[in-house]
RNA sequence: CGGGGUGUGGCUCAGCUUGGUAGAGCGCUGCGUUCGGGACGCAGAGGUCGUAGGUUCAAAUCCUAUCACCCCGACCA
């Protein structure tokens, strides 16, 4: 075994994960921009993938795309009280273009609610014009102090849904929508479980009455929110003045949503299966499907090799995979074989003289066991059915990446009832799920947050916790004692 | 903004204490031999030593300033 490229993840998570972006190159510190990545070719295809698929869902659900200005008026944060408190801290401000200072700053957008409210207010005058269900595909920009790859960038890129509604019961259902929406791409798509909730006062977006959440349980632990959905009530209708005619002909305020989700999954996708060799990608996301690797000696060999790997390719692309016929000359097959892996390829072919002559291939999946002389396990394919072989192990390999998360998630979902095996759960820079009472005040939370750095990711869905089917129960909460109505879940976060 | 650290070929770093005019490994280019789990040989290309001053006959090395980045903390809809 020559040098490992990547840190083990019992040595160093964190060195571990970023290690895994750089190994299968999805991005990059943009070095000269601080706190900015650059996001690879490899990495963009991976979020690509992630747009095509949530996009058609939007559309399903009714959804629009468009697209709203980069720049907002800075006034326009100012408009709603909490929105202007929770951005002000991380906004990037213009103050000067054309050569000239500005009369009003522009603020690059943190988020769209407030110059979508101002247009809303333009495009909305009658019941007759709601629900005004709206997306936008963007990138937005927070000064963050601290970022990691992915997880928390100056620059990221998302998709904001902004829709307005004639009641808020139309409102709340929306909410609810789209959040599932959301659960159902990452179990079906990224094959990554989340437990859906709703976000106590503390974590709720700045300008929403409630805001429900997806939490992922990563390799290490730690939660991460990979989706959230607002209610924002009548808040930015009121800022903006974006109003319509009711059957009865009043005036009223409308009811608005937001939600989105970022390339932040990108990060959930490489801490949810990834491994010490690199990327494991589910084929539902992965750029490339499907790697053949070429295996000759003679030049003869190699004509006949070749031939019979691209008539394999031009066969699984006809069925819609993405196949790389690895032709590289003057690098060994085990080279190959290597950064394929590393890079998340789900399924490799090898194909040599033997298998020209033998009208077969050797297959071999991202995640496989070893033999007994600790040789990877491979298995032979016949080229007449080369389209069903792969397909029936493309599909094998999602559900496996979806069943070992559920199985990994279900192993670190614990529940206490005492503070001890509370900060027992939390000790060091150990992290998992934990449910436990709590008094629902936010500052028994911060107290908790203080003494153990774990926060409340949300207040599940009851029935929405594997293994764990009543969490609305009388108790006693898990830091003060006093009386508590449901069990809360609490993990350390990114 | 505190505390610590680092800036030297594309990458990882040595050299600095004790000044003498820049090195290694990997990668890259060319040729040849290799090729069923990370090849090897030969020949090459590539560096204003973060930046600006200062000391000196002479600075990657010493002094001053400054910038950038990293780690820990604070912060993080």
């Amino acid at each position: 075994m020559a040098d490992h490229p990547i840190t083990p993840r019992a040595t160093d998570y964190a060195q571990w994960y970023q290690d895994v972006i750089a190994q299968a190159e999805l991005a990059e510190a943009a070095e000269v921009v601080k706190g900015c990545m650059v996001v690879r070719p490899h990495g963009w295809a991976i979020w690509e993938k992630m747009q095509a698929d949530l996009d058609r869902r939007f559309k399903e659900t009714g959804h629009q795309n468009a697209a709203f200005p980069l720049l907002i008026p800075q006034s326009f944060i100012s408009k709603e009280a909490q929105h202007v408190e929770g951005f002000s801290p991380e906004l990037a401000v213009v103050t000067h273009a054309g050569g000239k200072e500005l009369e009003e700053p522009y603020v690059i957008r943190p988020t769209s609610e407030t110059i979508i409210g101002h247009f809303f207010a333009k495009w909305i005058q009658s019941h007759r014009d709601l629900p005004l269900l709206i997306n936008q595909w963007a990138n937005v920009m927070r000064w963050e102090l601290r970022t990691r790859m992915f997880l928390r960038t100056g620059e990221f890129w998302w998709q904001e849904g902004h829709t307005a509604h004639a009641t808020h019961g139309e409102c709340q259902e929306e909410v609810v929508r789209m959040l599932d929406v959301y659960r159902d791409f990452c179990r079906e798509v990224m094959a990554m479980p989340v437990i859906r909730g709703i976000k106590t006062a503390n974590e709720r977006f700045a300008g929403a009455l409630e805001t429900r959440t997806i939490e992922g349980l990563m390799q290490d632990g730690k939660a991460l929110q990979c989706g959230t959905s607002h209610d924002l009530g009548q808040n930015f209708g009121k800022a903006f003045d974006v109003m319509f005619q009711n059957t009865a002909g009043e005036r009223e305020y409308v009811w608005q949503t937001s939600w989105g989700v970022s390339t932040r999954l990108i990060g959930a996708l490489i801490m949810t299966h990834s491994d010490d060799e690199g990327l494991v990608c589910p084929p539902r996301l992965a750029p490339i499907h499907v790697a053949i690797v070429p295996i000759y000696k003679t030049d003869e060999e190699r004509a006949s090799v070749i031939e019979c790997a691209r008539r394999v390719a031009t066969e699984l692309r006809a069925d819609g995979l993405t196949v790389k016929v690895d032709e590289r000359e003057g690098m060994k097959p085990g080279a190959k074989y290597y950064e394929w892996e590393r890079k998340g390829v789900p399924l490799r072919l090898e194909i040599g003289p033997r298998d020209v002559a033998a009208n077969t291939c050797m297959a071999k999946r991202r995640i496989a066991g070893v033999d007994e002389k600790g040789k990877p396990m491979k298995e032979t394919l016949g080229l007449d059915d080369i389209g069903v072989g792969v397909g029936r192990i493309l599909d094998e390999f999602q559900a496996l990446l979806l069943q070992r998360a559920k199985e990994r998630q279900a192993k670190s979902i614990i529940s206490v009832d005492n503070w001890g095996d509370f900060e027992v759960a939390f000790a060091g820079n150990d992290s998992r799920f934990v449910l436990a009472h709590w008094d629902g005040t936010t500052a028994t939370e911060l107290a908790i947050k203080e003494a153990t750095k774990a926060t409340i990711r949300c207040l599940p869905y009851d029935g929405d916790v594997p293994g764990f089917p009543n969490l609305v129960e009388p108790g006693r909460c898990v830091k003060t004692g006093a009386p508590s109505t449901q069990r809360v879940l609490f993990a350390k976060n990114y």
